[in-house]
DNA sequence: CCAAAAGTGTTTAAAATACACCCATGC
DNA sequence: GCATGGGTGTATTTTAAACACTTTTGG
């Protein structure tokens, strides 16, 4: 099959494109129906799903390698990502996920640069939900999204890099344009409280939240509201960009 | 002489001890006579300081790697540390610092994994100052201590990697013991309050200080008084360890 | 006795919290 | 007409900020 030499040229030669011992993986993080969802690849062989990940090229900078690596993924250009940690344990391998696979493309262990030890260095990724076509590699079989409360068991240390991408996300709802990357351009004061609920993990009052973010004045409220909701209709909101990014600068003060 | 081998060494053979690509640098923070201050190293050649760093060995964790490297730079074993960052700008090399060097060493830029791409993991040090021994390496010709608002010209983007850790101390200061890590095991009130001043690069109402310090509970006061001021003695505190732990959980409200 | 820095409390302003009723829409 | 969720204001508590005089010590 032609994925099966495209998978045995990157084990076999991925080293003279890429840096070795270095890898790249992606916790993508977008908010539709009011959940906090993640991407994930079902990993061929291995059986279990994966955070998207990849390699840095020779000469490439490291958020220039995250950046391809997604777009490739979610068919997205200047993804808005921030690196936030680095995972180092040296038990950490492939070479436990890859077995199976590697009897059926025929390469042993010493033979590839893919079976060395790797560093992984977590991104965090925020997109917009609704402009994300999800779409497989050649090391997977399927793309999709999870809700954030119904993980599948992950292969390695996924799911410990998942969850200090959460934490991490945490911290930085004060000073990351975090509903902007995340929500659509139009969006209700409601969707906004559930975003933040959700990272946040714990319920806010309706009317102290809505007073606070006004205050802040990174809203634009708009004439328009949401149409179809068989109550009261919200209203729609757009960020004011600017004072956003100003505002951000000095802490936005949610404290989880 | 005896150190040229031992260069020689590690610029021939270091990649069959370490993995390539990826370095590490420290950024050592210790306070000393209400100043804080930063551990640099002379680099021999380059004629410029620099931050202690080193690699990681191919089955060594990264934080041991880190740890590992201080203790060599200070005497310290279990130093405080902590990852923040990771730079990864392709154009930083080693390349152009050590031109004269490696004429004098006699090696050429395709013969050593040195000249490599490399991307560094920046780490933290909190450490108590009176305990350090510095010691310079085998590419050093000094070891010393900087007040961080008298840092010289420091190689590659060290300057960076030093500005982006004190920026990174600040966001840690309410989630972080660097109290506890960067004073001696006694110490005063307003010692406490000027590194405090230091880190959040501003000056504090000595009365609110210490009542927001006092009511999170972490300190105990003891009966003795600084010995030798010319001016009314002040009380010595210790850390309730336990206490403090719990408080940073929640965070302790500093804002910068 | 004087300079230098430490100890201590109260008042005021700002921010966070708690809480309840009316309104618009789809079914 | 009713169930669902959205919109809105006020009172209370908590937390942060501003501020000045007295005390101790070494020189």
């Amino acid at each position: 099959m032609d994925f099966d030499r495209e998978i045995r040229e990157h084990y076999l030669r991925g080293h003279e494109k890429f840096l070795r011992h270095i890898s790249i993986d992606c916790v993508v993080f977008g908010f539709f129906n009011n959940e906090l969802r993640v991407l994930l690849l079902h990993a061929k062989y291995a059986g279990h799903w994966a955070l998207p990940g990849g390699f840095i090229l020779k000469e490439e900078h490291m958020d220039a390698a995250a950046n391809r690596i997604l777009a490739e993924r979610t068919g997205l250009e200047k993804i808005y990502m921030q690196q936030f940690y680095v995972f180092s344990e040296p038990t950490r391998s492939t070479r436990k996920v890859n077995q199976q696979f590697l009897q059926n493309v025929g390469i042993s262990y010493d033979e590839s640069w893919m079976f060395e030890r790797f560093i992984s260095i977590g991104y965090t990724a925020l997109v917009n939900f609704s402009k994300v076509q999800p779409v497989a590699d050649v090391f997977s079989s399927a793309c999709e999204w999870f809700n954030i409360h119904a993980i599948p068991e992950l292969i390695l240390d996924h799911r410990e890099i998942l969850d200090k991408a959460l934490e991490s996300l945490r911290t930085q709802i004060n000073y990351h344009p975090i509903g902007f990357n995340l929500l659509p351009e139009k969006f209700t004061m409601p969707e906004l409280q559930r975003l933040y609920e959700t990272i946040l993990d714990r319920k806010l009052d309706r009317r102290n939240f809505q007073r606070k973010i006004i205050g802040t004045g990174i809203l634009k409220k708009l004439k328009e509201t949401k149409p179809g909701v068989r109550h009261k209709a919200p209203f729609y909101y757009k960020f004011d960009l600017k004072k956003y990014q100003r505002a951000l600068k000095g802490g936005m003060g949610f404290e989880s």
